[in-house]
DNA sequence: CTCTATCTTGAATGTACATTCAAGATATCG
DNA sequence: CGATATCTTGAATGTACATTCAAGATAGAG
């Protein structure tokens, strides 16, 4: 018996970046085995091939954002000062415009989303999740009388995650 | 003597649906021959090799657009009208999602502009162009009582122009 | 009609890549 | 300590691709 010596979450986000920096196409193996320090065969066991990678990746995205995400809220702000403070991260990252800070998720979306229904599935879900998130927290702001009780949370949600996307995808 | 037997703007716009629709790296030049009905030979004497066919492609799309956008100004109405007239034919082509419909330049700037400052630069200047076109109309409406004069055109028009990626990328 | 410059064709080339695999290494168990 | 199951290694494989090129075709000039 033998555990395997790497650490699935660091590989995972090794690739991640490799991805965001190149793309999907553009990254060879052997840049995968140099930014992960795995070796072909050990990517190719633990995660069945290049694409397995990716998609084992992309949960690790979804893992990764979603803890950022719960982190803007561990405080005893309000709601919306939260959520306030969270775009304006969204807005700093993208100035700063480190290429490691573009999205994943468009990358992949726009690169090979068409081709293979199983990463849009997952880029979809991806999306559902925070947005469904977000709306947790409008609903929340409401609750605290931050914002009108006429107004639509999965509505705010949908409006504030399409800003998001058009600041990164402009700012890029 | 002997001149060319393929139309130009014909090929540009096969090539770039074929790239529209699986991404640059993955169309492959027998693919792109079936799309333009060109042959390799006549691609790399026409645009010097893939890259240039891309680069050719980018630019040609510059010019539909332009022409396209002008269009939606080519009457009497008010100009905030036509402005919102052309947002929603956005929003319907967005709906739509034919995948045929997605941006050449969103496509391009995920999968190549970081390695290819040329890319990056002619997307640039796409964007730019397409940015200061509508920062004219703003003025226009403005010139035409249609939003108030304190308000900034440029502004406006990188809102705008936000608000368009934003809601292309979260409708993909 | 002939000649020539230019275009077209598509098979041949070399390269770069994802993937495989068998030999070597090593942790854990008895 | 010995055995064995599992992990690691990286060279070998086959494939798919962008690109080249020389032979063939054809339009226009004279």
């Amino acid at each position: 018996m033998r555990n395997a010596e790497f650490d699935r979450e660091e590989v995972l986000r090794a690739a991640m970046k490799a991805f965001m920096h190149k793309g999907y196409a553009n990254t060879s193996m052997q840049e995968l085995k140099k930014a992960t320090g795995l070796h072909p065969g050990s990517i190719y066991c633990a995660f069945e091939n290049k694409r397995g990678l990716l998609l084992a990746a992309l949960e690790q995205y979804r893992l990764d954002r979603a803890t950022e995400f719960e982190q803007f809220f561990a405080n005893s702000h309000l709601t919306l000062d939260n959520l306030k403070s969270y775009l304006t991260n969204v807005v700093v990252e993208c100035i700063s415009c480190d290429s490691a800070q573009a999205c994943l998720l468009t990358k992949a979306l726009n690169e090979i989303a068409e081709q293979d229904s199983e990463i849009q599935q997952v880029i979809s879900d991806n999306l559902s999740v925070l947005q469904q998130a977000l709306a947790e927290k409008f609903e929340q702001a409401k609750a605290e009388k931050s914002i009108n009780a006429d107004k639509d949370c999965d509505h705010l949600a949908r409006y504030f995650l399409m800003g998001i996307y058009g600041l990164r995808t402009f700012a890029h």
